[in-house]
DNA sequence: TCAAATTAGTAAGTATGCTTACTAATTGCA
DNA sequence: TGCAATTAGTAAGCATACTTACTAATTTGA
């Protein structure tokens, strides 16, 4: 990537970005890749066909039992949109249910099944996993550093996305 | 995202993740929806609706014309059918053009328009800006530090993905 | 040399992850 | 109280980002 001159990309301060492998945003994409790969190959058949974004929503409910949708697509920062296909999907699936809230007519609750439970708690250990396997380039300390920065930059910019994150709380 | 017991999350060895909120794949997800979002704002109505993936697809066409779509993919580790729908688009905006090779008929050489040279260094500054404010909250040693650390999980880690990072020559 | 294996590209299908636009229900305030 | 503004959810549309499956062209190796 460093063949052509690029106008313009010295024009603005901080570092200097000749090189698209040089960007926060192209390599956040690629360990983004990263990790859905590595979440499939641990999780394989135990899961069902269950996708990292599906995990970390049964989670969401996992903590926060009988919640309504925007408050769970908070707690994990989803669009509202996005996460009602999710739940869609991991209902199909019988991982979850969903209800109208007795308190407010256009809120819908969402709950674990028993299913949704057994599945969550014997894929954990396997993502976990996956996890630590994505950062197994780096040695102990870095991988802490690297975690650290990282909730600290994911913190600090929390705002800038279209979807922040909304603890319950 | 505390209150659950989250059974056998502690039953992997490297560091104990109770909370979505500690996981890599998590927060890179985070990173990544932050990164798309700054994108959009910095780069705006000066882009004619160009996105992060586009962006890249052009810088990549840019330091290396009249390469076919499979490299290109490599390049910047895209799926190949990834990167010929985002060439469709690049192509029907009229910033690309795709031309059969002489050497391989199979192959799609690409190169870019007048039109598309002139938007990437355009909005190059643009989007360097925002790949800064994007790790605003970090000081300036934290940053490189951070970056250091993404750079080198992501290479270690790059066969690990679906479609790995294949540089040319 | 020529059939087998490989490779480039596309097609169809699924799941994010947004956008805008809409309905229905609730809240707030004059 | 009653109307306006807000809120929860869905629908439709578009762009990744993969999967499998296929065609067509090229390369390999006995």
């Amino acid at each position: 990537m460093e063949r052509e001159p690029a106008a313009g990309d010295r024009a603005s301060s901080g570092p200097s970005l000749n090189d698209v492998y040089d960007m926060p945003g192209h390599l956040l994409r690629r360990m983004q890749q990263i990790a859905v790969s590595t979440f499939h190959d641990a999780v394989g058949d135990a899961g069902h066909g269950i996708t990292p974004v599906q995990y970390a929503c049964l989670r969401a409910v996992a903590a926060y039992p009988g919640e309504d949708q925007v408050r769970l697509a908070g707690v994990i920062a989803y669009d509202k949109t996005t996460i009602g296909g999710v739940i869609d999907r991991l209902i199909q699936k019988g991982f979850l249910k969903r209800t109208i809230s007795e308190k407010d007519r256009r809120a819908r609750v969402v709950h674990l099944t028993d299913t949704g439970r057994d599945l969550l708690a014997r894929i954990t250990p396997l993502v976990t996993q996956a996890q630590n396997q994505m950062l197994s380039g780096l040695s102990e300390q870095e991988h802490r550093d690297f975690m650290r920065l990282l909730a600290k930059a994911a913190i600090t910019a929390n705002d800038l996305s279209r979807a922040p994150l909304r603890p319950i709380d």
